[in-house]
DNA sequence: TTAGAAAGCCGTATGCTGAA
DNA sequence: TTCAGCATACGGCTTTCTAA
């Protein structure tokens, strides 16, 4: 703004800029206080420097509010109603003030000057009007609160019963374990033989089957040979049948030359 | 004619919320 | 846990209306 109005002024000339009658007001929101798209504006300020002053002041006002630099949204979550409302009361001053503080000096356009009591009442009527949307955003914030607290606690209780959890298994594996370091030498040796006549029977079951498999095993080939030598007996019977059948009829008193030479085919 | 007030629109930055 | 969508707070600018 300061290099904007130097070169225009070198531009145009001073006496230009002085019929032209440059005039600045700031227009400032407070949305918490008077509503989202309410504002209010300073009035019309001759002097640039004066303007930009108080520009400064109102943004240093507004820097307590700031987070990272700017005016981010949920001013409960970080503000206490406490600091909102000095907050307020500090902007309402300074506004005040630029609205009346300097209105009899020449940098205010003393066109319109105002009394403390009237600017004052404007603002009063501003925040009652926006009572009710504060009032909203406070039982808002209230019940946000509360879920947030509720989840936490919900967090807690599970937590412990986890860890109540592990406890009761630890404490339970710790008397086993002590259970089995106190048993009496006479009971640990019975133990011992118990489980090595456990042992041992197992063993002989073990063995028991595998002769048994090896003894049906043997019973089946004895079962296959006879067979096989069953059928060979038969086989040689028929054979000498044959033999016995031939010899008789190369034997009977009938037999011709015409058979001896292939008649009938052997 | 002009200052002031009110309101709306757009853009930016950020926080919150609920669904995936 | 992530992320889109919405809400919030504000700045900047414009327009409209009213009273002096």
């Amino acid at each position: 703004m300061r290099r904007a109005w130097v070169e225009t002024e070198s531009e145009v000339g001073v006496e230009a800029m002085e019929d032209l009658g440059l005039k600045f007001f700031l227009s400032l929101r407070k949305s918490y206080w008077i509503g989202r798209h309410m504002k209010v504006t300073t009035p019309r300020i001759a002097c640039l420097e004066t303007a930009l002053a108080y520009r400064r002041r109102f943004a240093e006002l507004q820097q307590a509010l700031s987070h990272r630099g700017v005016v981010s949204p949920g001013l409960l979550n970080r503000l206490s109603i406490a600091d909102l409302e000095d907050n307020w009361h500090r902007f309402s001053a300074l506004y005040i003030e630029a609205c009346c503080g300097l209105g009899e000096t020449q940098n205010i356009d003393a066109s319109s000057p105002k009394s403390k009591e009237a600017v004052a009442k404007r603002l009063a009527t501003l925040v009652e009007a926006n009572s009710a949307e504060r009032e909203k955003q406070l039982r808002a914030w209230n019940c946000r609160q509360m879920l947030l607290e509720e989840r936490l606690q919900r967090q807690a209780a599970r937590k412990e019963r986890a860890a109540l959890l592990r406890n009761r298994r630890a404490m339970s594996r710790e008397d086993r374990n002590k259970a089995r370091h106190q048993k009496l030498p006479s009971e640990l040796v019975k133990n011992l033989v118990r489980r090595w006549e456990r042992l041992q029977s197992q063993r002989r079951r073990r063995e028991a089957a595998v002769l048994q498999q090896e003894r049906a095993k043997q019973r089946a080939a004895a079962r296959v040979e006879l067979k096989q030598r069953a059928a060979a007996r038969v086989e040689l019977r028929r054979c000498r049948m044959e033999r016995e059948e031939r010899w008789r009829w190369l034997n009977r008193p009938d037999l011709t030359m015409a058979d001896l030479l292939g008649q009938r085919g052997l």
